[in-house]
DNA sequence: TGTACATCAGTGAACGCGCGTTCACTGATGTAC
DNA sequence: TGTACATCAGTGAACGCGCGTTCACTGATGTAC
């Protein structure tokens, strides 16, 4: 190894521990992360934050990446059994594993935006794995009659939907993307309820009830 | 009016001048709420906030039943159709319309917890208002029969799902409690999603879109 | 292989700012006799 | 009805703190000849 990628070795893992602490602040600052506090951890002065990144907001913006990242990694290995509503299960509760074992990047991404910080365009391609794993459970499924596409939608909606099924999952009919954007949308709303406090003194038997509602969501689908 | 209770008026007025600046700030700051800011609006020494709240946290915990009530009276005051299905939307697009007049507040309930708050069992009463403004129409449907009960659940989810709907909607299923729960949680990811911004860049049709998913709901938990 | 130079990571002081909360105080308003 | 006293809202200074970012600098490491 050359000495010039050495020293970039060397910089990747300082960068790699600067977003490490940063996260473990994640826990009691959420997104109002404090560079300094983290230079502090890391018994460095702040002002060496910043030969890493550039300022606060894009070191925020390396954590919702790699949050995105690691997130949908973690939803394209989980092993898929034959069933497609058993997929879709699958997948589900891998997501929900691990946002209970990384809940502040779970609310780093899905939770209340930051005032004042706009994500940069360079999240989305990071953003868009989890559903696109759950699509591709969709579409395989629907290739083989597995899943009905249901009613048309028509108007602007339709439109779209149909935008979004020949960008994402050519093949498959444009309600039936909207049924799985929906579902996506189902699975984000169940895990953030349990995190975000919505089933206090109520539900204790939370992996149960997240299976009640990712099975309404996979039947309501049409999964079969 | 006596003396004691113009006073007591006054002092009200003043306090909800305090909430309304709060308010505003919202917008700017998110739950990361500054006192001084609040006060400076007001034209008052930032000390003078503390005649009225005890502290920061106060204040928010002032603000978060406000918004919960505010909330609730909303989708309370929805005029409800005929048709149980309809029943549901039109709750649903109340709670939907006030959000999106709301979005601030809608996060500092609905959105990520604030780091280091913890909000006191008070606001338990204002918070359920909506869930039992859905709950009642599935439970005047199961009244007439245009509700099925539907699938057991047993376990320990069971046992929950009758204690919640003992509690609250005496004389429906456990299930169908459950599907109201559900229902209740999709309804808040649905618009979780669309405020948050997980739909930019993909649709913007989005009252059909959230129509579309909310009769999803409604015929998922089997009103008709 | 040795040396002069360029690059780079990290320092520490400083700028200019904002924050929540406390405290002794002033002056107006309300209460009790 | 008038007066002494108590209550209350609001002030302004202070405490002790933390923040993001900039800048001139040092010293080590890498590069080119």
């Amino acid at each position: 190894m050359s000495a010039a990628s050495l020293r970039a070795r060397i910089r990747a893992e300082m960068s790699d521990e600067i977003k490490a602490a940063a996260r473990r602040h994640l826990a009691t600052d959420g997104a109002n992360l404090s560079l300094r506090a983290v230079a502090r951890d890391l018994g460095m002065a702040s002002s060496a934050v910043y030969r890493y990144f550039a300022s606060r907001d894009e070191l925020l913006t390396a954590l919702i990446i790699d949050a995105y990242d690691d997130l949908g990694a973690a939803a394209e290995a989980v092993p898929l059994p034959d069933s497609f509503p058993e997929q879709w299960l699958a997948v589900a509760h891998g997501v929900r594993e691990w946002a209970l074992a990384n809940p502040h990047e779970w609310a780093l991404v899905y939770g209340s935006p930051v005032p004042g910080y706009q994500a940069p365009a360079d999240t989305i391609g990071s953003a868009i794995r989890v559903i696109l794993a759950l699509a591709k459970v969709v579409q395989n499924a629907s290739l083989v009659g597995r899943v009905d596409d249901g009613e048309p939608v028509g108007g602007r909606l339709g439109a779209e939907l149909q935008a979004m099924a020949d960008t994402a999952v050519p093949g498959i009919a444009p309600q039936l993307a909207g049924r799985t954007m929906a579902g996506w949308i189902q699975l984000i709303g169940a895990i953030s309820a349990e995190l975000f406090g919505q089933l206090q003194n109520t539900i204790d038997a939370r992996r149960d009830f997240f299976e009640f509602q990712m099975r309404g969501t996979a039947a309501w689908i049409g999964l079969r």
